[in-house]
Formats: structure tokens, C-alpha cells, sequence
RNA sequence: GGCCCCAUCGUCCAAUGGUAAGGACACCGGCCUUUCACGCCGGCAAUACGGGUUCGAUCCCCGUUGGGGUCACCA
């Protein structure tokens, strides 16, 4: 059998190490084989997927050195690669289903929808589900209702009783009862396929061998592994690699963790040295050695050698794998063209020196001027994200919502940061001041420094939501709680 | 909460039905060095708990505990 593997990231956000991490996998097991890695943008999700993002996701792979045979961007014999590209395919295989009664038009509004949920929850249910009222509607009626214009889902139909059963390579034989598992929509009132009839159609089309993702995704194998038999199709392989976490445990998250590749590459990592340190979670050399090239990964690598405890992204090490490479790899020249590749270019010099020229009294001023702008972090204190009359939950606060609309911003300047800024300021009705002095401290590190929106734009997104970040756990951070709070309050 | 997955030093990764449970990061000492870093030497540190199976279990089975995931017209 041709060993085809693929990545199918969401265009929805910043690229993400975890799925840096999953390419990696990907890629070695089908070079292994001499098979294919083919690349598909899974943007079904019309809401947040962005083009900005898409583009931002292969960017980065590329950069960290995953290369892919088919893709968007290079086609290849399965094409087109973006679902949104795809539509009638998967418009065909609905119809398929629903005429073949396997599924069903659904007429429930979202408003019902909730309610039936907040229901079941207060009853404390097990199974808190679709209560699948559509499910028996007569095929004249449905399509009565449908001629009429009312809006509608297709669902699939779960067997109501008995149980699945499927292989994970690395878990063995996993079981499910078909109870648990409620009449899943497999089509969006949009017209949208959801993930789970886009991924199913798609593997299959695109002759996927082997199906290597991340383990959120295992419950929802049972779905996939019926839509199969729907269809009359063989599954393929199911590998559900461990998910990467933060230092308390939890699944990675930009919260706690840097987890976009973008603030990895800003931030001065090689990308030889982050994806071997992703080689390193839940794998080993046969040889046990910890420097290793993806070429050396592939000679070693078996898919089946992956251990499933689910490894802490630990940082500390990764600077410390990545000070291996910049020291046993680079002659001081191959690092200056490095330093140039990374920051030290007339374009990036140029943008910062704009940022600082009018403090200059010596060119020699240069340096101690613009050293925020060739750091990772920069030194903050309490007393640098002060502000009058404001305690330092509030300051918190502040800085949170502020991350938050940050993450949001598609276009980004001085202009649209600073708009930004004030709009976070009215927000708590607080004067822009008070919201630009923690700040400069945040983002600069000192209380001498050049104007913050032209800094902000020229330092970038990712640093500059990395800084804030750390600026709040100098200030203690906020608990759980009033995080959730917060969101509920502010987060748009 | 239901269901699913997982369980070796703080962290990453090894090991065998019989071991002094090994390496790396971090940390702590020391050496080297004009300083720091690198490098070298040494130290601290783990089989979650309880039952079985077995002559013998870290390893096999069951339970408990703990952690994680998942229960969307998001992926």
C-alpha cells in the first residue's frame, strides 16, 4: 500500500506549534515509505478562517522546513487542496446520504438547540445530546419545508444502540457505545460541510493511508469510522498522537505558552532546532541521541515507537537544544548570515531606526535605543506596569482584554494599534494613559522609550502579545475564575 | 457530570518478568577561566496507590487515585 499521509490545519489563527508538530510526524512517516505528505487547508469554518492565516500556516512550515508534494499552493493530481474549493464534492455525497436514508434534514433552530442542551444539563443527563427530533420527519415534508426556503442542517443518523469499535495504532482497540453519540451535522445551514463529512470525503478521495493527528480527535472517530461504512469505504489508519501541553499539564495554550511559530522565529529559535525538539515529544532515537536532523528522524523512525504520555512543551530545554545548534553547527560567519536572515536586514534596520532617530544624539545611541527590538523579552517590574489610582487586578484586567483584541487584529499599524488601544481604554473608561503606560513597561522594559504604536507595529503581533503576557505573571496573573469572568464580560 | 485516553526523577526520553532503575534539561557543588558562557567532574531526584498473576513484578491483569481530552451549524 502507498503510504500517504497529510497535515489538514484550520486557517483560523496564528500558526501553532502543535501543528508544526503533527506535520513533523506526518512528514517523516510518509518519507519513511517513500510515500506522499500532501497538505489540505480544512477552512469550512466561514466565520474565522482567513486567507492572512492560511498564508501565515504555510509560511511557517516552510520555515521550520516541512516540505509537502501536494498542496494548495503546489497542486498535485487529488486537487483542489482547500475544502472551500470542494463544495460539490461534498454536496454530492450528502445528497448520497440522504437519499440513501443515512441522513437527515434538521429544521431545529439554534434557539431550540440550547435549550434542549440547558435542559438536559440541569437534569444532570448522560447523554446531553441532539434529542434528534428531526430525525423521523417524513422524506415529503422535509422537502416541503425545504422547498418553502426554511433554513436547515443535514445530520447524519447514529445507530441508537450497540457499540463501535475501531484500532488506534498506538491504543489498540478502542470502544464506544453508539449512545454516547448524538446525529452529528454533517452539513451547515450555509450550505458547509462540517469537519467530520469534509476530513471523511477528502482522506478517502485523496487516498490517505495513514491518518496522524492530534488525540482531541479520537472521539470523534466513531462518526468518521460509520461515515466510511456509509459510503462503503475502508478506513484508514488511525494514529492520535499525544497532545503537547503546558508546564501545569493542560493542553498547550497560548495563554500559558507561546505557542505560535511565528513568536519562535521572531524570537531568534533556529528552525532546525524547534522541529528536532518536536521530534523529541514522545519519540527518541534508537540510539537515544537528542541532536538529530529530520534526514537522521527518518532512518530511525518508526510510527508505532511513539509513547503516549502526553510531553510538557518545555521551553528551558528547547533553548537549550537550540543553543546546541547555534554553537556546534555555525561558523561566526554562517551566524552572521543568520543574524541578517533573522533581523539584521536593511528593511528590518531601517523600520527600527525610523522608530528612534529623533533620540539619537550619537549614531553610538543606536544600540542602547533599539535593544528592544532584537530581544525576546525584556526586563519588567511592578513598578514599570504602575498605574495612578489603579490597583493591579484592574491593570490585569486591562492587559488581558487588551491580548485578547490584539489576537483579533487582522490589519497591523501604528494606526489600527493605537485605534485598537483607545477602544480597550473606553471600555473600562479609563483615560488612553492609563492603558499605554503598563504598556510601554510591558513592551519595552523601560520607562525610556520610543513611541509605543510605531514600536508595536515594528516589533510585530506575536512578540508583542508574548511581552504583555509576560508583564501580567510579573504582576501575578489572573486565576481561572476571573479569567472566565473577564471573557464572559469582554471578549468579543 | 457521562464517555474516551494516559501514568518512570520537577521536565523530556530510556530499561528488564530478576537492575545499584540509565541519559538529557533544570537545580546544587567543584574544576577550567580576567568575567560570563561553553566544556569537564560530581551531587540531588522517579517506577502514584491498593489488590492480584508469578519463585520474583516498574514491566502482565483488576480496582482506586491523579492528569488530560471530548460532549458546537469550531476544527
Amino acid at each position: 500500500m502507498k503510504v500517504r499521509t497529510r497535515l489538514a490545519p484550520s486557517p483560523t489563527g496564528d500558526p501553532h506549534v502543535g501543528t508544526a508538530y503533527q506535520a513533523l510526524f506526518g512528514y517523516v512517516w510518509a518519507k519513511v515509505n517513500n510515500g506522499e505528505f500532501v497538505l489540505r487547508i480544512e477552512d469550512t469554518d466561514r466565520e474565522r478562517s482567513t486567507n492572512a492565516s492560511e498564508k501565515a500556516i504555510l509560511e511557517s512550515l516552510k520555515w521550520i522546513g516541512i516540505t509537502w508534494d501536494e498542496g494548495p499552493d503546489v497542486g498535485g493530481p487529488y486537487g483542489p487542496y482547500r475544502q472551500s474549493d470542494r463544495l460539490s464534492i461534498y454536496k454530492e455525497h450528502i445528497d448520497q446520504l440522504i437519499a440513501e436514508g443515512h441522513a437527515y434534514p434538521c429544521f431545529c433552530t439554534k434557539q431550540r438547540l440550547d435549550e434542549v442542551r440547558k435542559k438536559l444539563v440541569e437534569e444532570k443527563a448522560a447523554n446531553r445530546g441532539y434529542d434528534r427530533k428531526c430525525r423521523d420527519l417524513s422524506p415529503e415534508d422535509a422537502t416541503k419545508r425545504i422547498a418553502a426556503g426554511e433554513s436547515y442542517v443535514v445530520r447524519m443518523k447514529i445507530p441508537l444502540e450497540g457499540e463501535c469499535s475501531f484500532t488506534d495504532l498506538l491504543r489498540g482497540e478502542i470502544v464506544k457505545d453508539w449512545a454516547s453519540i448524538d446525529d452529528q451535522v454533517i452539513m451547515k445551514a450555509d450550505g458547509f460541510p462540517t469537519y467530520h463529512l469534509a476530513v471523511v470525503v477528502d482522506d478517502h478521495l485523496m487516498e490517505i493511508s495513514h491518518i496522524i493527528r492530534g488525540e482531541e480527535w479520537i472521539n470523534s472517530v466513531p462518526k468518521h469510522v460509520l461515515l466510511y461504512q456509509f459510503f462503503g469505504w475502508e478506513p484508514p489508519v488511525y494514529c492520535h498522537l499525544p497532545l503537547l501541553r503546558n508546564p501545569d499539564k493542560s493542553k498547550l495554550s497560548k495563554r500559558k505558552n507561546p505557542t505560535s511559530v511565528n513568536y519562535y522565529r521572531k524570537a531568534g529559535y533556529l528552525p532546525e532546532a524547534l522541529l528536532n525538539y518536536l521530534g523529541m515529544m514522545g519519540w527518541h532515537m534508537p540510539d537515544n541521541s537528542e541532536k538529530f536532523s529530520v534526514e537522521e528522524m527518518i532512518n530511525g523512525f518508526n510510527l508505532t515507537d511513539i509513547s503516549l504520555g502526553s510531553p510538557v512543551f518545555d521551553r528551558t530545554k528547547l533553548k537549550w537544544l537550540n543553543a546546541r545548534y547555534i554553537r556546534e553547527d555555525n561558523s561566526p560567519e554562517q551566524l552572521a548570515a543568520k543574524l541578517q536572515g533573522w533581523a539584521l536586514n536593511p528593511e528590518y534596520i531601517q523600520k527600527v531606526t525610523e522608530v528612534v532617530a529623533s533620540r539619537l544624539e550619537t549614531l553610538s545611541d543606536w544600540g542602547y535605543f533599539t535593544a528592544m527590538f532584537f530581544s525576546d523579552t525584556v526586563p519588567v517590574t511592578e513598578e514599570l506596569l504602575a498605574v495612578k489610582n489603579l490597583e493591579s487586578p484592574e491593570v490585569l484586567e486591562l492587559l488581558q482584554v487588551t491580548v485578547w483584541k490584539l489576537e483579533k487584529l487582522r490589519t497591523w499599524n501604528s494606526e489600527t494599534i493605537s485605534a485598537l488601544l483607545s477602544e480597550v481604554a473606553d471600555i473600562f473608561e479609563l483615560k488612553l494613559k492609563a492603558l499605554t503606560g503598563p504598556l510601554y513597561g510591558a513592551i519595552c522594559g523601560s520607562k525610556v522609550a520610543p513611541p509605543l504604536f510605531t514600536s508595536m507595529e515594528v516589533l510585530g503581533s506575536d512578540l508583542c502579545r508574548t511581552r504583555i503576557i509576560a508583564a501580567m505573571n510579573v504582576l501575578g496573573g489572573l486565576s481561572g475564575k476571573k479569567l472566565k469572568k473577564l471573557e464572559k464580560k469582554y471578549r468579543t
